[in-house]
DNA sequence: AATGATATTGTAAGCGTTTACATTACCATA
DNA sequence: TATGGTAATGTAAACGCTTACAATATCATT
């Protein structure tokens, strides 16, 4: 055999375990064939009891670990999952990545981590490096921004994406052959928040925004939708989009003293914030003067003061979800869901009367 | 030679299109030998700028991406880099993946995710996974138990991984052959905190802390230092340990209601939010009556009210050092700084007086 | 035109697996 | 004891790259 011939291979375990063994290592050691190494570290079931015990017995004593880059050439698979994401400091995504990991290694599963930004450019970038990996499933998380043609390229890519490998998306909605979706049900959650608001007697809602995506857009259109079921007017001033930086937003609010409103359904935690901290240098009191709600139920809604009433749209159940699909997706399964809505829930704090 | 005999390539390229490509076919396409495509791949200076060229074309036309198994069994590395995290939902160690990834991806590396939980087990778990995929480097971000003897077994399971790769502690520090620490300077950001705490007059300063980490360890002796320094008593009450919630926190504090004090020291900027609502549970006013201070200087420091006085211990540059050393070590510098640390700054806002 | 140096290109081995297929061992049955 | 079937094991090709070394092309000198 070759292979003897270039590695000068001892008798003694001990002196082996110097350098990092190979499956032939373990194969001379223990008196078999590669193949049946293979096989016991495979798991496969065509391999007698007795010789299983004593491939594992010198595997242990070896320390030997299987080299991935090998096998990957062999199966054209290392279990790796890409998983893109615009920006890994929001506390949002970085919860729904943590999810994702958490779930994707119970399945065996390693995630490549891709931090691109917000910019088309170089999410298309990232996008390419994760696929020049390997990677056997893309995840993309945070909203697409495919509302009514605002970026269609954004569209295009993921597709382009997706004839390489199934692409998840969490939280995003763009429809295409190998793309599934899962998201929360974000036109329901801004209805409801705005039909509470309605009830409890606001007139003039402030809708707190700072972007165009699919996300904020369906959280638009529930507002409206709202607004309209009640019979009042969508008035287009009160549509207000900002920076997402709290005393920004606390600066540009303060700068528009004509606007009046008597609420805010704000689109994230952090411009519920800055709305909040906009009343206290107003003095105005939240939540009898000003209801303020945020969207995404993160650690930000607990932290302010008055503490803010928020929207949980179960990111657990989504990524949970997402990770499923997935596996139902590379186990070869057809008909698996690609449109999948996920409810949102209210939840009550001080910052609103409800 | 065998390989054609395999793959029956015709000379038509959209033929070819349909399966992805190997070196083989782009040699194939050009004219020339796979060993001058793989000089192109990798930009070798011994091609002629004519067979550059050419080679060039072909491959973008055929959108042809290397084989990055094959090339990492080749290399022996796929320049992946392991980040061991304990928990990516943590603002702080977001913020940390955040900066390391985009610096690695500077340098053309990827990064590959574990999110491990706080338990020892499954840190150690989820570093034999992360260096099965024989990864360059392993980076653990977040402090490391390896206090006064508190977790003797992380220090060890720490150096073992060193034994196989270079290792790199984010804001940990364990020292050992082939680790490097990058770590902000809490004993001295904790002094400068104390000591501003006694100048403005205060006596008792409560100690919040929710961990025994080696960073912790390190604010609790600046804050002694500070005490003693000052000629102040070294109190045992006034050494708080907690839960890191902060509902949890106001509850528990409200519970002593026997403990007195006149500041709080917090380790972190989610215990010193718990402090806040404390202390607006009690009407306590803050600054007039307590001061509170936190620590990380993060979002939630300034989604408070009042806005919380932190400490920033510069994390990017903390980040940013680890990528720096790392890929000196990789380039087989010799005597790389293993100890590095980084001086903290106090972030004044309104929790406090000073 | 022959020579030698250098630039360019090609050949083939090697990286460590998986797995189809071939071979051998084992055992019950005729 | 021969026979056939099954279980266990082995052999070798294949995966797609890198790179040492060999071979050839190029070109300025003599």
């Amino acid at each position: 055999m070759w292979y003897n011939e270039i590695k000068k291979v001892g008798e003694n375990m001990d002196e082996l375990k110097r350098d990092k063994m190979n499956i032939y290592d373990i194969a001379k050691l223990s008196g078999v064939s590669i193949a049946t190494v293979s096989r016991v570290v495979n798991g496969s079931p065509n391999v007698s009891e007795k010789t299983k015990e004593k491939v594992l017995a010198v595997i242990k004593k070896s320390e030997y670990t299987p080299n991935v880059f090998a096998r990957g050439l062999g199966l054209n698979s290392m279990k790796m999952i890409g998983i893109l994401c615009p920006d890994i400091s929001d506390l949002y995504m970085a919860q729904a990545v943590s999810y994702l990991e958490k779930r994707l290694h119970q399945y065996g599963y390693d995630c490549i981590l891709g931090c691109s930004g917000h910019e088309q450019k170089s999410k298309e970038h990232h996008t390419k490096l994760l696929l020049s990996k390997r990677i056997d499933t893309l995840i993309m998380v945070g909203s697409t921004y495919a509302g009514i043609g605002n970026n269609p390229r954004e569209a295009e890519y993921i597709r382009a994406a997706a004839r390489q490998v199934p692409v998840f998306l969490v939280n995003g909605y763009i429809q295409g052959e190998n793309i599934f979706c899962s998201y929360g049900d974000d036109f329901q959650g801004a209805y409801d928040i705005t039909t509470a608001l309605i009830r409890r007697g606001k007139k003039r809602i402030l809708f707190l925004s700072d972007s165009r995506t699919y996300s904020a857009e369906q959280k638009l259109k529930g507002y409206e939708a709202a607004l309209s079921d009640a019979g009042y007017p969508i008035l287009g001033d009160l549509k207000f989009y900002t920076k997402n930086d709290i005393h920004y937003i606390q600066d540009i609010l303060l700068a528009h003293r004509t606007l009046e409103f008597d609420s805010v359904l704000a689109c994230n935690d952090s411009l519920g914030v800055g709305a909040l901290k906009y009343a206290k240098a107003r003095g105005i009191k939240v939540p009898e003067e000003l209801s303020v709600t945020g969207y995404n139920n993160s650690v930000m809604s607990v932290c302010s003061e008055p503490e803010l009433t928020s929207v949980d749209n179960h990111l657990e159940q989504i990524c949970y979800d997402t990770i499923e699909n997935m596996v139902k997706v590379l186990q070869g399964e057809k008909n698996v869901e690609q449109n999948n809505k996920i409810p949102c829930q209210i939840v009550k704090r001080c910052s609103t009367d409800f």
